[in-house]
DNA sequence: TTGCTAATCATTGCCGACAATCGACAATGA
DNA sequence: TCATTGTCGATTGTCGGCAATGATTAGCAA
């Protein structure tokens, strides 16, 4: 079934492998943090080979590229897992992107266009809207996007690589966690209140609401999780 | 020569591949920042298998590794590359270790136990002492350990990877614009500045002095770049 | 039944070979 | 002279197979 593979995803890091292993790699990027493959879970080579209508050699360096990205352990002769979750790990993305982030809105506040801020603005309504519907999915997709473009206007190429790598794993604690998210109706606010900061170039203001945005955003999941 | 592998390096992040190829993967890690395979250059499959008496596939896969932590890029039917230098990189790598070392240094000064910061202190004795008999590279090498084990004390495993990524890319440009580097006796003063604030736990001096060091320390090497 | 040992099976690691593609150079034509 | 096209060698991408290792289960003895 090779249809099955997306056509290798055009923004993805620097890599642009030979289309196959390329295309197996982002098929698992996909079912990693989609959760078809949950984390803990063990990969069969040979399986996905044949799923995929390919041969091992490339699903072999698809892994390899996985596990070089951490999305996935392998272990000598006993297979490749999803890198597993726990509560320490999240307790340590969560530290991890803070760091980030505040990075990110200090590089923004200094060089962001005005462009890049309306299309932040342009998320954040998007973000509003998505709540005043009830359309809780599609919140906490805009929020994430919203995060994204932040990273993006810090214009740092390490940064927005190191934050979609972290991003792709912290999809796995989102999506075990989702039913732990509450007063998305904040979201929106919190984000303005963030964007106005940056453009009032209030940096320490910045710094702690966007802190307290990710903190207090996933306090209960942290709570709740194993 | 199989013999040219060395024996799977232990510590190197949550890879822990089937040593041929995990081996193949550190061999070619030394490579690259010790500065035998320069930046830019092309790495024949076949000629590096033959040098090291393995087939292609092992290091196909080490290749793979390699791109996905960023040391080399990949080209469809025309190569592998060791990632290549630019003035712009160099500058977001600075930009984005300062970051990096600041929440390493914030962390430090909440969390750091005794025994750490006195390892940290044996450190910069080694460094000062490599400073006063002349010795250059171990100097540099002192240096190198000290930010390792600053970032270490943060006691954050995504904060201890990914710095460990930069840091390899980051030896290629230390290699490359290492006569650019004067006042080595200074190295040991700021050190010892910085263990002072932490211990002191003088967060915002902490976090200023962190950030001249290294700043300051690279600005010739950023300046005689490209 | 329980615990240990050994054989069996599934799965991964590695290899050699073949197909696909690229780059360079020569041949052709305007 | 220059651009275009065709060919060839070199290199990469993929495949199937075999060896090595780990997990499972069957067999046996206490």
């Amino acid at each position: 079934m090779i249809s099955m593979l997306q056509p290798e995803k055009p923004v993805r890091g620097p890599i642009e492998r030979s289309s196959t292993s390329a295309k197996v790699a982002e098929y698992l990027r996909q079912r990693i943090t989609d959760g078809t493959l949950k984390p803990g879970q063990r990969i069969n080579e040979l399986t996905l080979a044949a799923e995929l209508g390919v041969s091992r050699s490339p699903v072999r360096e698809a892994l390899a590229m996985l596990a070089g990205e951490g999305l996935v352990r392998v272990t000598p002769y006993k297979g490749t897992f999803v890198t597993p979750l726990s509560r320490e790990r999240f307790r340590d993305l969560l530290d991890f992107r803070v760091a980030l982030e505040q990075f990110a809105v200090r590089r923004a506040i200094e060089r962001a266009t005005p462009k890049e801020l309306q299309r932040l603005a342009a998320v954040i309504d998007e973000m509003r809207e998505h709540a005043r519907s009830g359309n809780f999915l599609g919140a906490v997709e805009s929020d994430l996007r919203a995060h994204e473009v932040l990273v993006s206007m810090a214009a740092s190429p390490l940064l927005e690589q190191t934050f979609q790598q972290l991003l792709g794993e912290f999809r796995l604690y989102i999506a075990a966690t989702i039913r732990h998210y509450e007063g998305i109706d904040e979201l929106a606010t919190e984000h303005a209140a963030l964007l106005a900061a940056i453009r009032a170039r209030r940096r320490s203001r910045a710094v702690s609401i966007i802190e307290r945005h990710i903190v207090h955003g996933f306090a209960g999941a942290l709570e709740e999780l194993a």
